[in-house]
This record gives C-alpha cells, structure tokens and sequence, in this order.
RNA sequence: CGGGGCGUAGCGCAGUCCGGUUAGCGCACCUGUUUUGGGAACAGGGGGUCGCAGGUUCGAAUCCUGCCGCCCCGACCA
C-alpha cells in the first residue's frame, strides 16, 4: 500500500514520524528544527487552545500580549532563570539587510547593529514582570491573573514534530499576588486544570505531582507537574505549573503596598503548556493504521463515505444525517469525491483518525440502515437509520470514555514498585513504564540514578502516601515513594 | 556538540563500488476508458539544476575536497 506506516514494535520513533506525516499534520521546513503545523494539525491545536482558554476564563484569568523580543539584559536578572535558558537562546543582532556588494543577494548591514541584542522570547517571565512592575502599585491591583498564547522559541540540539521543536505555540501564564498562600493556590490550581483538560478532554491519564529540585522550572520555588505514559514506556511532561515565590519580583523590583502602607514584594506564579500535547496526544492512543483522536478534540468527529459512490439518494440522508448530528454541535464531513473508491476512503479516514465513519449505500438504505464503524476499536456495525444521529453522539462518549480506559489501563499495567537496585534497573531497562521507588531527597542521589539508569524522577505524586523506606539506590531513609521513568 | 547512517521527482527507492547515449522504477499527480460494499485496471501524459560549492576528466549522480541538511543513538531540554 501507498501509505504504510511502520508498526510500533519496529521502530516506535519512525512509527511516530509516519503518523505525523501520513495524518498530514506537520511537515520539516526549510528552517532547521522548525515544523509547518498543516491545516489538519493545526485544527487540533485550535480544538486544544479554545477548551484550555475557556477553561483559563473561567476560572478568572484573561488574555494579553508581550513582545516576541527581549532585551539581553533582562535575561540576567533572575540567575537560576538566565543559567536554565541562556544556552538555548536565539539573538537578534542587527535590524537591517543590505545588497552584497558582490551582487549576490543580501547581507547583514553591519552598520545596523543594536545598541543591545535581543532575544527571541524562550518564555516571557522577564519582559512580564519588567511590565508588572508599572502596573502593581497597590494590593488593590492584586491578583493580576494573566495568559498569553504565543510562540516562543528554544534552541534545541535535537528536535522531533509537536514533541520538541525549536519554535512552538503554547500559553503561558503569568499571576502575581498578593500572598505566598494565595500565589501557592494558583499555581495548584492551574496544575488540577491541566489535569482535568488532559483526562476529560484529551482522554490521556496524568500523574499529578511535584518536581524535584533538579528537575524544577529555572527560577521556580515549586513546579507542579502533569506526566503521562505513552505506549512506548516512556514518560512525557504534559503541562507544568509554576510558584515561583517572589524571586522574579525581587529581580525586577516589583512591590505593592499592603493594606497597612507596607511595602512587600509579590508572588508570582507562571504555567503552560504547549503544541507538545498534540503529539502526547497521538503518542497516547493511535495504533499502527494511523491516528486515534478523542472525539472532544477531533476536528471532523464523523466522517459519511457514500458507497461505493455519492448519488442523489445517498446523499439524501446523508445530508439529512449531518443536520442532526451538526444540530447535536457534532461535525461531520460528507465525502463526496467521486473518483476515489470506498476501500481508500476507509483507510485514508483511519489513518485521519476520524473517530466515527458511517458507510451509507444502496444496500443499507434498502434495510433502512446504515454502516457505523469506530476507528479506535476498528469494530463496525449496522445501525438502523431511525434515531442515528441519537446513537452517534452517544457511541462518541463512550468512545471518550474508552480511550480514556484503556490508555488508563495500559499506564497502570506500566506503573510498578521496586525495592531495591537491581529490581528497580531491570524495571526500567526492560519493561519501561512509571516506577515507584524510594528516594532520600538528595539531588546527588538523583543524578546517579539518572546517570545508572537514565531514568529521571518525573514526579513526587500529590497522592503519595507518607511511608518509611530506604532510597532505592543509597539505603538512606526515605519519607515516600517517587515516580521514575525514561522520559521524552 | 560526540558516534552512526543517509541526501537522486511530492513520498519511497535503484543506479554510485568499477565515470560513458536522452537518469530509471513504485506510489502520488493529470487525461481518457472500463470499474466501484476495505487502499481498482489499462492506456497515454506531466514533473529532476542527482543537497550545495569547488576540483579532477574529453566526459561526473558516479572520483576528490569543503560545506549544508535530514534521520537514529547519546548529552541538553517543554
């Protein structure tokens, strides 16, 4: 066939890559590291971006913009903060092309050099609390509860679609506060938001916990963090959440007075996610035919295949079909080409990923039904015609809920316990997956663990319970257990 | 940035070792005919500075030098 994809068992990365491709999602572009994110994967992103921004609204937060440029010297203000992101930047030093002399094209005119470089915003906390230093004067103009959709843009060695790429979409949160407790909250509360989007929306379970010191935000007194299994074994970071005390109101000088005419420095939160969530997305749950989308995030849920070809009598009740299920705020697309045959129309939808197909031909409509196929069970029946659209709306929930289980039931079967070294390296080496194990708190212990296993502490689960122990590796004492895993 | 692999049509590849007419094949694309319930068949057709730049040669996809890019594995990272 045209459009094989290669099975995850023989190379899950190329597996990967040919979802990416093949589902039309995003190409390489002539920019090294950066991806054209096509009409289809974009969609996703749109589907993603409106539910999280509702979710940021409705739970008071609104939107502005900051520049995509930062000046260097901004960068250098908070130290953890320059010291996590300054060796992946990208600087602008001049603002002027000229003609070669030589005739050829154009070259940077080194009279047009700036006074002061500036870098392509990696994340905006510095030029945010730059500006809220202008805008909090007093406790009256607290909690300032700020997102912005944006690119930003990360040097990175090596670069994969969705999952790394040197630029990116994401949101980014920026609050300040009045009070630790209060910043504290926040940050927590966006961290249950995550959560909530990543299993009602994306049917992709997530660990919720803490990160470690090592494995913290640069510049962040805690970072909350959502972490998922994909099918590989290895473990992604979905989305984190930031409190980040008031070291970058110390940095940028942004204080408010209180209620008794004190001065006190805010506290800020930031938090964010970004495109790297379509490709935990297609990591999560599709399989070797193609994409498997969650129909709350699908941008075509169904999809009607006229069989074998459109006529007037088909297409009849399949436009009757789609008003009530477009009145039910389902989306459907009719395929009405012509040229190609229903059997490539099948595997093109599946390999789409469209969660619902519904085959309607003469033989059907003879029997008063029609032909309803799943794409994340591939399992297909037929359906009489009366009340379909009742019948689809209903298949696509349970169809949530599915996805949602089994990737549930594929991380909890990945999720296992190891007492000592040895058990815990041949957890990781050979099975993959979350492992739990006890950890003396240390960051020297981490790194050797990290350094024996390439295994990383992904999380400190909310939910741990309090438990005496000894570090898997030192035999030092332990308080709870900690999430390890290879990570992306 | 270190190790490995690879750059030939939109995609996947052969040809490169051993230089020699007009650079091939499959898929995709266009036209037509016959087809059409799980990736149709036939016929005709379009599409290439062989990654880029130098060099060797009568002659370079092929040999030499340099550069660039992509993929995989590491280190770094959302």
């Amino acid at each position: 066939m045209a459009k094989e994809i290669t099975p995850r068992s023989e190379d899950y990365s190329k597996w990967y890559l040919d979802i990416v491709r093949k589902a039309g999602l995003a190409d390489n572009s002539a920019v090294r590291g950066c991806m054209v994110i096509k009409p289809t994967g974009y969609a996703i992103w749109e589907m993603m971006r409106d539910q999280l921004d509702k979710m940021f609204k409705d739970t008071g937060h609104v939107n502005a913009y900051f520049p995509l440029f930062i000046p260097k010297s901004f960068l250098s203000k908070e130290a953890d903060h320059v010291e996590g992101f300054a060796k992946e930047c990208a600087v602008v030093t001049h603002h002027r092309l000229m003609s070669n002399p030589d005739g050829s094209g154009v070259v940077v005119d080194p009279s047009a050099k700036l006074a002061e470089e500036l870098i392509v915003r990696p994340t905006s906390e510095t030029i945010i609390w730059n500006t809220y230093k202008d805008w909090v004067k007093s406790y009256r103009d607290l909690p300032l509860l700020i997102n912005q959709w944006a690119n930003v843009v990360r040097w990175e060695m090596r670069t994969r679609p969705f999952l790394r790429t040197s630029e990116f979409l994401w949101q980014e949160g920026h609050t300040a506060h009045a009070t630790r407790t209060e910043a504290i909250e926040e940050a927590q509360l966006i961290h249950e938001v995550y959560a909530r989007f990543a299993e009602d929306y994306m049917a992709m379970p997530v660990i919720k916990g803490a990160k470690s010191a090592h494995e913290r935000f640069a510049g962040a007194e805690e970072t909350y963090t959502i972490e998922a299994l994909m099918q590989d074994g290895k473990a992604l970071q979905a989305g984190t959440s930031h409190f980040l005390g008031q070291n970058f109101a110390k940095a940028f000088d942004v204080k408010y007075l209180n209620s008794d005419n004190q001065e006190e420095y805010v506290w800020a939160t930031s938090w964010g996610v970004s495109t790297r969530l379509v490709g935990a997305l297609i990591m999560t749950h599709s399989d070797d035919e193609g994409l498997i989308l969650p129909p709350k995030l699908a941008p075509i849920q169904v999809v009607i295949v006229p069989i074998p070809r459109p006529s007037s009598d088909i297409l009849a009740v399949a436009d009757k079909i789609k008003s009530d299920l477009n009145q039910k705020g389902i989306s459907v697309l009719i395929d009405k080409d012509e040229k190609k045959r229903p059997g490539f129309k099948f595997a093109e939808y599946e390999m789409k990923g469209i969660p619902v197909r519904i085959g309607i031909g003469e033989r059907d409509l003879a029997k008063n039904q029609v032909e309803v196929a799943r794409r994340d069970t591939r399992s297909k029946e037929s359906r009489p015609l009366d009340n379909i659209a009742e019948h689809i709306v209903l298949l696509l929930d349970q169809i949530q809920d599915s996805l949602l289980e089994k990737a549930r039931t594929f991380r909890d079967e990945n999720t296992t316990t190891a007492d000592d070294f040895k058990t815990f390296k041949e957890l990781i080496n050979d099975k993959g997956g979350f492992v739990s194990a006890h950890w003396d708190g240390t960051t020297e212990t981490e790194l050797k663990i990290k350094e024996l296993t390439k295994a990383s502490i992904r999380c400190i689960p909310n939910d741990a319970e309090l438990e005496k122990g000894s570090d898997v590796l030192t035999g030092s004492p332990s308080q709870r257990r900690v999430l390890f895993a290879k990570a992306y």
